[in-house]
DNA sequence: TCACTATATGAATACTTATTCAGTATTATA
DNA sequence: TATAATACTGAATAAGTATTCATATAGTGA
């Protein structure tokens, strides 16, 4: 809340600070943020408990890094997948495909950042109102395209990040049969969202 | 943890153990199950702190009445909503159709359940296998009588929670438009499941 | 009314965890 | 290789919370 996190000047201090960065992803992921104390997180990192406080001032900010950090590896990567198909359509799948990939490749991620609600709201509503806009204006140029129903683009939007986020859990779980191959049950879900699923009479 | 529930006797003492429960309720709302203290609680309540032990050992036992109390409630209405029609398709949408808006009409319970992946992953994943498995069923009878594509039993069903919550969630945070009628939002979800969001070629 | 059970109180105590800081070690560079 | 900058240590201290318990009150049946 406070202060703010400080940069290591030397090769020392960013493998120090990037060491507390990975242990704490574990840590977040295997026990929660409120039930991982300080302690934890230098123990697991074999650093006495004052390195902590050397580059971060406590444990909110250095979470935000983190989700900072995830957030702008997912649309990286999402970026990266679109960008190398052509037509606007085309686009939109790929782009769909690219964030269930993206949560089903990365649990770690996924794990954290739906764990924002309980931490700070506000994180919480910036990342998905965020990412629901951005799905929007995809689906708004489809519809005028008349390559998709005309759909309430917003609701549908939270329908796509639902989906990815249940079909993720699923995984990290692994609930249910093993569907060991991520590329086939994204295809799945595509064929879900693209056709539905009750036949039409 | 540790020991039970004491169930009070006297209608005094049910009234401030429903006292307890409610106010505990509103707080894992609005503050989260973690940021919660005991003192809050009895505090917000306007009772003294020892009275809290009177009924609860501790927090997450707490937790774990407030999480089945809903979890009843859910199954409770789901089952009410079935019974009323007939035909196994019809029931099958009016089964989804009473989850999300149980969802929608429910923030607080919504909000709790969904924390226990924070809180106790086991609780967690009890819930929602637990309702995946109760989905399969109805959806595998539609496959069979060929009113429903042959998809993923399994991946539909989280796909059908994963909307849910998500919708749910819109809502919680007001994000975006106000879409103010629930049964109009259930009803646009429920067409886009059922037709899928891409035109057919 | 008396005796007994159930409820309620909240200051005192016990824990748990965060955070500081005076001292030490390492590294870069002049 | 001196010295300044950076990084690291962990015991000591500060804060924050949970939990207990001696004491008090209210309700109930004989």
């Amino acid at each position: 809340m406070e202060h703010k996190i400080k940069i290591p000047k030397t090769r020392n201090g960013k493998a120090t600070f990037k060491l507390i960065v990975d242990t704490t992803i574990e840590l977040f992921y295997t026990k929660g943020y409120f039930q991982t104390k300080i302690t934890d997180i230098t123990e697991a990192a074999g650093i006495a408990t004052g390195t902590f406080y050397l580059y971060f001032p406590n444990k909110v900010v250095l979470y935000k890094y983190i989700l900072m950090e995830f957030q702008h590896e997912i649309r990286r990567q999402i970026a990266i997948a679109v960008s190398q198909v052509e037509g606007r359509l085309e686009k939109e799948k790929i782009g769909m495909k690219a964030y269930v990939q993206f949560v089903l490749d990365n649990p770690h991620a996924y794990n954290l950042i739906w764990e924002s609600l309980y931490i700070d709201k506000s994180l919480f509503i910036d990342y998905y109102d965020g990412f629901a806009m951005r799905y929007e204006k995809g689906l708004k140029e489809s519809i005028e395209a008349d390559e998709m129903h005309d759909v309430d683009t917003e609701l549908v939007s939270y329908i796509l990040m639902g989906i990815s986020t249940f079909i993720g859990l699923k995984t990290l779980f692994n609930l249910g049969e093993d569907h060991g191959n991520v590329d086939e049950v994204v295809d799945k879900v595509m064929a879900i969202v693209q056709t539905g699923i009750f036949k039409t009479k």
